[in-house]
DNA sequence: CTGAAAGCGCTAACAC
DNA sequence: GTGTTAGCGCTTTCAG
């Protein structure tokens, strides 16, 4: 039997008001230690629970945070979300998800969250906001922080791209290597453009001109680049266009650097022994195929998203605030520095 | 600003009164086409939007569903998830998840989907239901459909682990191997009793007699043994105990076989001109290491499963149902096969 | 400190 | 057809 026990049934046993009865459930301080003893008897002989939504629309508070996030970005959100679930639960909120698998969806997804009361804060994840939202989403007034995306109206928790480039890049040329080449995603997507410049800045604080056609990206532009065909593309580039290979690469991101790798050995390039590679991101394959890459610390990111969004909520007119992680390097075999230590 | 319009703001400015307007809102039919549209208008031109927990107060009913998922299952999950929500966007309702990152967390998941009213379903993946759940599960009557994992007292959507066994080792045999060992997780999990079985039928079928030195499990038993790690160990045992190598391996999950072949490599045996392995899942890992092995139609588990939800919903009493999907043979390259072909 | 009463915004049964 | 009214279950004044 479903337990339909209200605070009027928990009144009555108790003889007392639903009044008293709601203070000692919500833990108010203006009632009698021994009748709010008997009130919390009461409950827990019934059995009682509160009805979620009377009390969401009461209070008018949903408790509620929703995240939309790309299903297709994977392994990235995937670990964030560990961090955005155990924070959000140790809150006592819900999160309900809008999973985006077709950008299409975003729009309605966004409308969703906006119903009013629906939720009391929004987490929007890796994709570009659409334009025609944000004055919506300005006027709601609903708090939204953006992951691992930008925008100068909302408060965001990114990753510092172009210093996880220079990084890796200074690791490579650390290595002993003059000649770095870059597999980099679409420049239409932000972090492409920053993980470029940190490889440029690394180079040039090395003494090494930066030369256009050690740079390549592939065609297939699923995800912005970030595909492991786009990878695979990019190596075969170099083989085609007949340039020479270089002897070392920093490629955008960890699943591109899969099709790289792939690529190189068909081709009979091995790894790292012929051409080094270094990756970014730091998903779960990369330490499976021992890949040197830059980890984001996805979970923390999660969790600090979160409290976040708490903060705005509770102080709507704090300054918009953008936070960036620093990545750091994990050093595995492809980018031999473990062979060379070795010796 | 926010938008606060409710409907009496609606019936005030259509002169009607709310339930007129609520009947519009939910498309009554008895309503004159002209105070429809009338109502329409104003709804519209005041960009009104419905409380969400208003309606779900007033309906006894949250048009929400809450998924409880393991997240240290990752790779699978994350598939049938996106059928999940895909399925039940689709039908309008909210997706409420509870990822659990830690077993303690699922007793307290449950009672908050529990909570009166809350959700209008449960969808419980991968993880054994505690027993103490389940009379207090029956007695909300609340409907739930359980996802890979099985209880006789609930729905069920699962993959036919057996068959999938059978077909998997009856590849290997086809390919000419008499001797073919298999790698399996901790039998405290049903999927490995269930794989275990479709390998020795696959034995009995082909007249060969099955041999218990050829199954090993590894002892690292995180995740019941479906690690990467159990893998590796699993084929060191056979080198440690000396005993000759199988030619061939069915391998209970794809993340086992990842060690399978990694150890199996380190001791310099080749996949799959020494030994061919056959994992199971299809994972995405899968398809980036040419692991030949068994796909669970992950996508569509999580479309039937909201399917099977909404319909226990709308009917308690139907007799309870577990489906299982056959899982479906996908041949790259470590199993030999391709290779074999082109001869 | 506590009870009564007035909402929160919507649905649905009931009259006319 | 349509307006009125009574809830849905809880929170929160407002008296006392």
């Amino acid at each position: 039997m479903a337990s339909k026990v209200t605070i009027y049934d928990i009144a009555r046993e108790a003889s007392v008001g639903i009044g008293t009865v709601s203070r000692v459930l919500n833990n108010h301080p203006s009632v009698t230690p021994e009748t709010r003893k008997r009130v919390k008897d009461v409950a827990i002989r019934l059995d009682y629970q509160p009805h979620t939504y009377a009390q969401r629309l009461a209070r008018r508070q949903s408790e509620t945070i929703s995240a939309i996030i790309p299903f297709f970005t994977n392994y990235f959100f995937i670990e964030v979300l560990q961090g955005v679930q155990d924070k959000i639960s140790q809150l006592g909120y819900d999160l309900v998800l809008y999973g985006v698998n077709n950008i299409d969806q975003v729009d309605s997804y966004i409308s969703r969250a906006l119903q009013r009361g629906k939720v009391d804060g929004i987490l929007f994840f890796s994709m570009r906001l659409p334009e025609r939202m944000i004055s919506r989403l300005k006027e709601t007034k609903l708090p939204m922080v953006l992951v691992d995306t930008l925008s100068p109206e909302f408060d965001s928790i990114s990753v510092a791209n172009a210093e996880g480039a220079y990084a890796a890049t200074t690791h490579l040329i650390e290595l002993g290597h003059r000649s770095v080449g870059m597999v980099n995603a679409q420049l239409v997507s932000a972090p492409a453009v920053e993980r470029l410049q940190g490889y440029k800045r690394a180079l040039e604080s090395h003494g090494i001109s930066y030369s256009e056609s050690l740079v390549k990206s592939g065609t297939n532009n699923k995800a912005d680049g970030f595909n492991r065909e786009a990878g695979y593309e990019a190596i075969m580039e170099f083989i085609n266009n007949g340039s020479e290979m270089p002897k070392a690469f920093f490629v955008s991101s960890d699943i591109q650097a899969m099709g790289v790798i792939a690529a190189l050995s068909e081709k009979g390039f091995r790894v790292p022994e012929d051409v080094a590679v270094v990756g970014f991101d730091d998903i779960e394959l990369a330490r499976h195929i021992k890949l040197t890459t830059m980890r984001q610390p996805m979970y923390q990111m999660g969790v600090l998203a979160i409290e976040r969004l708490v903060t705005r909520m509770s102080n709507p007119d704090m300054e918009i605030l953008h936070t960036t992680f620093s990545p750091t390097l994990i050093v595995r075999e492809s980018c031999g520095a473990l062979r060379r230590n070795q010796n």
